[in-house]
DNA sequence: TATTGTTATACTCTATAACTATA
DNA sequence: TATAGTTATAGAGTATAACAATA
């Protein structure tokens, strides 16, 4: 078993890498590190979130987030709100700037991706996809 | 196209996300990095290679594997050897004290993805690794 | 008391370019 | 000239713990 699991993890390893590979590269060439791509592409398309969600969904904790935030922050795509009804909430959301920045690099990000996929048929993908949720709910399950 | 190719891209990190949740806890407790347990476990059972080697397989570009290197290094867990055919290039290998590690810590990692895979039939890992593999042809070629 | 987010600290990784030594 | 690896530089991410404001 340990064997199949190690082959299977090395090739999902392999393909991301092979992925991010060139997204990377879209993604330097607009100034923006993997971290500070993250989290604009988790507000694209969202009315903004606090720093907790924010952190949950991109897994980065919330002392690393501070130093992230205010780098996106200076550069005029971030801004921060206070919360009305908890006050100690913090509501981030992208500004229009973010937004433009956002609408530009994100679909070019994917433009990139997608042109690795010419070829791959739809059965391709739902074969792919229903490994893909299987193998996803064996490893939340298991926490 | 591009809603399948998404879909099944955020699959992926999300599974990757996962499974490294896990095996960066293991990794952390041996005081090792990711890039520093990347290089252990590329060197793990291998007579050494080159940085270029190396460098290669971990995709650290050169000026920062030197860096990662000496770390390694300076807890005696790697040795530089200078090459005999051409001085140029430097044999990077386990010490005795690396191998140690390597034996300690893999398997560990191993071990706790492995508890992650309880009750995955060995056609589930089928399915799995050809579509993976199919998928990393696709992901290889387009470059 | 608990939670949200910031600050401070210390380290590691990162890309890039200039450099040394070999080839 | 080209290649293997180091050094120098300037950011950026990371975990952790202590902290302020609010609940």
């Amino acid at each position: 078993m340990a064997k199949n699991y190690l082959r299977s993890i090395r090739l999902l390893s392999e393909c991301m890498q092979l992925f991010e590979l060139a997204s990377a590269r879209t993604v330097r060439q607009f100034g923006l590190t993997h971290s500070q791509f993250d989290i604009i592409a988790t507000l694209g398309n969202t009315p903004g979130m606090t720093c907790k969600e924010l952190g949950e969904k991109t897994l980065i904790t919330k002392g690393t987030l501070t130093g992230v935030l205010d780098r996106l922050e200076q550069k005029g795509w971030i801004q921060r709100e206070r919360g009305n009804d908890d006050r100690r909430q913090l509501f981030i959301r992208l500004t229009a700037e973010g937004e433009r920045l956002f609408d530009e690099v994100f679909p070019q990000v994917v433009a990139t991706g997608a042109r690795r996929f010419t070829d791959y048929a739809d059965e391709d993908f739902d074969t792919l996809e229903q490994a893909l949720i299987k193998l996803k709910q064996h490893l939340s399950d298991a926490v």
